[in-house]
DNA sequence: CCGCGTTGCCTAAAGCTCTTAGGCAAACGC
DNA sequence: GCGTTTGCCTAAGAGCTTTAGGCAACGCGG
């Protein structure tokens, strides 16, 4: 028999090709032996478990998707650079439904730590840069986009809104609309209103 | 051996349970036949296979929200109906992971049909009736509403928040202020800025 | 009160999964 | 060309889902 040449990180790269087409919860050791044409114990030699397996493919995908951000923002800020950052999102979960699942893994802190995460939060900050926020509300605004811009994926991947008008793609652009106007005129904490 | 009185219901119910305890992904015939004190064999007499339970158990969980949505709208409208309509997720997500976790499973055409689903969107339309907004918006709106809640509640029961300050209800309460707001100076589709 | 039928839970079994342990042979360094 | 490393193998155990068929407990009619 003839070695095939398997390795944790080709293990992880024919992962996330697996998780596009049959979806990330399908990614099993099984159906990656069977993908190599090998026996599923052989790749116990490179990665410790089904749940490793997982998480590698995960921080294949964050890894990924942050170059693609990083690439996306160049030569942007304000609204362009908003636009840019959601569209990134979006095109990359359309495009790879199951890298997107995976980068959604929880991990533990360490390899949350040591993954692409924090550059993404770091380009968010710096998206936000232009809308001016003092601090406790740019954390906010943060989370703001982070909410929306998953949510909405996760609804359109889960087919929320396929065959209903307007189309998903007018949506977002409201949606985007909707978020810079909220991010540009800021709202003040509610006090007493008078 | 006495019978121990299975019944679709009480499995899903049970399944319920199993979920916020262990969560969603594992509420599988075999954990739930070990709970009843009964071999595994005898579920399938009243369900049809573990995805069959998996969907009843989400079909609950999506009435029981509809039901709780529905109490604590009333008498509300306006900022009051908006914020009371995300609590009610928020909450209920909050103490019961595994159930919410139920609600997201995808469901085949004829059984969303059936749930209780289009009253969770009938109920999201009728608090934005008091914004006033005309029609492709509102559907745009509902949108909105959803993908922001559902995006925060996921973020948030990740862990994503967790150890970070501020706490994540105060963000909850900012975003709450911004869709409020947004909602109530809707922007108008952007057209050439002069 | 008792038999009878229904129905509920059982045993048995097949096929799939993940995971560990130990063996043989191919590829590499010298 | 030889020895060591190491990659993929076979073997095996435990757990999961699902189907098929059997026995006995319950509930109804007499």
């Amino acid at each position: 028999m003839s070695r095939v040449g398997l390795t944790a990180d080709r293990l992880a790269r024919a992962g996330a090709e697996l998780a596009d087409e049959i979806g990330f919860d399908n990614v099993t050791p099984s159906e990656l032996a069977r993908r190599f044409g090998v026996k599923v114990a052989s790749l116990y030699s490179h990665v410790r478990s089904a749940h490793d397996l997982r998480v590698r493919v995960a921080l294949l995908a964050l890894d990924e998707l942050a170059d693609l951000v990083a690439a996306g923002l160049a030569g942007r800020s304000g609204r362009d650079a908003l636009e840019a950052l959601g569209d990134v999102y979006r095109d990359y979960a359309r495009s790879h439904p199951g890298r997107y699942a995976a980068t959604r893994l929880p991990l533990d802190h360490e390899t949350a730590a040591r993954s692409a995460g924090p550059r993404h939060a770091a380009m968010t900050r710096a998206v936000l840069r232009a809308y001016h926020l003092s601090e406790p509300d740019e954390t906010h605004a943060v989370r703001l986009l982070g909410s929306t811009f998953h949510g909405f994926i996760a609804l359109e991947l889960a087919g929320g809104f396929s065959h209903s008008s307007p189309g998903a793609r007018e949506s977002w652009a409201r949606i985007l609309d909707v978020l810079d106007f909220s991010l540009t005129h800021w709202p003040p904490t509610p006090g007493n209103t008078p």
